[in-house]
RNA sequence: UCCGGAGUAGCUCAGUGGUAGAGCAGGCGGCUGUUAACCGCCGGGUCGGGGGUUCGAAACCCUCCUCCGGAGCCA
């Protein structure tokens, strides 16, 4: 059975042992001294291991000599201490296996050099055999275990919620439609329209837009839940910081106010960056090398900072002070622009910054109203370089505020029946927020555009893979 | 969707009206315990698609497609 390469590297294997590595090759390179170089990667971390062939090899001449980028290789030998500079063990092999060749060295696409993010793009069925996709592949699964592990160790549940939904008013953006029926020709009601009953959920149904009013119920049963999973918005946005389909994080606290949930989400930030930063030196040093200079300092400056908290009053105040030409003038009520936001993060507070209590007219209705009835109980999680990073608010527990809040919206109360049942059965005060996960990992890494740290991006006009 | 930019060799790019180039990659040879090695030679192109201007278009004009950046929407 083969031994994994970052294993080896690690020194779990003592020199003068005899192992089995198995890998693509990155490199090869000959020397007339009767021997070659092959660099073989196996995803397993960061550095290749080199393989060191000498020309006794049965298959020297016939096969080794025509190894190129890409071929599958396993190679078993001997480990010894490096006699070269660079490395401290290698292999020294005395077999090598091409397990699968590459078809056409001319025009495979991974060449051993530096590509754009942007080719690799067209090629994502290859991209995770360079070092950038590598990498960002090992950080995005330290920090998908680091989001469980956050969670459970807190006596969080993590809940599955469903990714079809039938409730069509979550809110939160255009939806993809779930049909069966034959979109050419669909069955018609008398009046024409599309008979949605005949349909395979005898309604209209969509891929969800969020987990959180699914969530909420077991909150209110479990009182610490959360949901990791994959969300889907049909909106036509074409920017480095939106996908159609994303993995969103949703803890919901029962029994807790905004202050608790700003500080869960303080403290589950600084604890996925903190077991990131400790789990993946090798990729983190790679980031910083080649892709962002500052994404280990910036971790660690937040890791060790308290997040400032700012109210959105306040926040409209400062803006309005600073004497800034902003594109879109800074005014009460509004949303802040991503202008505001990059100028809170970067040139006020140099850090992140909690924004707390917004106007209720640009918030959902489900937020808490608060007392002065302007604004709700809602959070957002600013970040230098990527602005909101999360998005949250205590919930309205109160069943006539709810109501109200609904009628205001023009949303139809009956379509939220059992939504609304959780105001009148025992309800609580409670608390939650939203992380895009890959917003993180852009945040982590330095990548600058989020469909680089997903394996199969899927944007307006972007299916292939 | 709006604004701006870009599509030339497998990849990264140069080429602003007169016979399509370089580096890397690939093939062949040389050299070397090598490090995305180095040196020499060779093969490789509907210049994104369509239409137009011109004696002549990769270049100028129109149009469509694709990609990138910014904005909006948001996570």
């Amino acid at each position: 059975m083969a031994t994994r390469i970052a294993l080896v590297l690690a020194g779990q294997e003592p020199v003068g042992s005899r192992i089995t590595v198995e890998g693509w090759i990155r490199t090869r390179r000959d020397s007339k001294a009767g021997l070659s170089f092959l660099a073989l990667h196996d995803g397993s971390g960061h550095e290749a291991l080199q393989v060191v062939a000498p020309k006794e090899l049965a298959n020297y001449e016939s096969e080794v000599l025509k190894i190129t980028t890409g071929c599958a290789v396993r190679a078993t030998g001997e480990l010894v201490a490096s006699q070269g500079k660079g490395q401290t063990v290698e292999l020294r092999a005395d077999t090598v296996e091409v397990v699968g060749w590459v078809d056409d060295p001319d025009t495979y696409p991974m060449q051993p050099k530096r590509h754009t993010m942007e080719y690799l793009r067209e090629v994502a069925h290859l991209r995770p055999r360079t070092n950038v996709i590598g990498a960002v592949t090992r950080v995005r699964h330290a920090l998908a275990q680091a989001v469980h592990r956050f969670f459970h160790e807190r006596g969080f549940f993590w809940i599955h919620t469903p990714i079809i939904t039938a409730s069509d008013a979550e809110g939160a953006g255009q939806m993809f439609r779930v049909s069966t029926l034959d979109a050419a020709n669909p069955p018609r009601t008398p009046a024409g329209g599309v008979d949605w009953d005949k349909d395979f959920f005898g309604r209209e149904a969509h891929l969800t837009v969020s987990g959180q009013l699914n969530v909420e119920t077991y909150c209110l049963a479990m009182s610490k839940v959360y949901t990791f999973g994959p969300t889907f918005r049909a909106e036509n946005s074409n920017t480095r910081r939106h996908l159609a389909e994303f993995w969103m994080i949703e803890p919901e606290i029962a029994f807790a106010d905004l202050a608790a949930d700003a500080q869960l989400a303080e403290d589950f930030l600084k604890s996925i960056f903190t077991a990131l930063l400790d789990e993946r030196k090798d990729d983190m040093a790679f980031f910083e090398k080649f892709v962002d200079a500052g994404c280990r300092k910036r971790l660690a400056a937040m890791i060790e900072t308290k997040f400032t908290r700012m109210d959105y009053t306040e926040a409209v105040a400062i803006l309005e002070k600073s004497g800034e030409k902003f594109e879109f003038p800074v005014k009460w009520g509004m949303d802040l622009q991503s202008e505001h936001e990059r100028y809170l993060t970067e040139k006020v507070v140099n850090g992140p910054i909690v924004v707390v209590n917004y106007p209720k007219d640009i918030k959902a209705f489900y937020m808490r109203l608060n007392d002065d009835e302007r604004t709700v109980a809602a959070m957002d999680i600013l970040a230098p370089g990527i602005g909101e990073i999360i998005g949250g608010s205590q919930r309205e527990e109160r069943l006539d505020v709810l109501d109200r809040r609904i009628a205001e919206m023009h949303l139809d109360a009956k379509g939220y029946w059992w939504y609304r049942d959780l105001r009148r059965y025992g309800t609580v005060p409670h608390a939650g927020f939203g992380l895009g996960f890959e917003r993180a990992i852009q945040y982590a890494t330095g990548i600058e555009n989020i469909r680089d740290v997903i394996p199969y991006p899927r944007a307006p006009r972007q299916a292939e893979f």
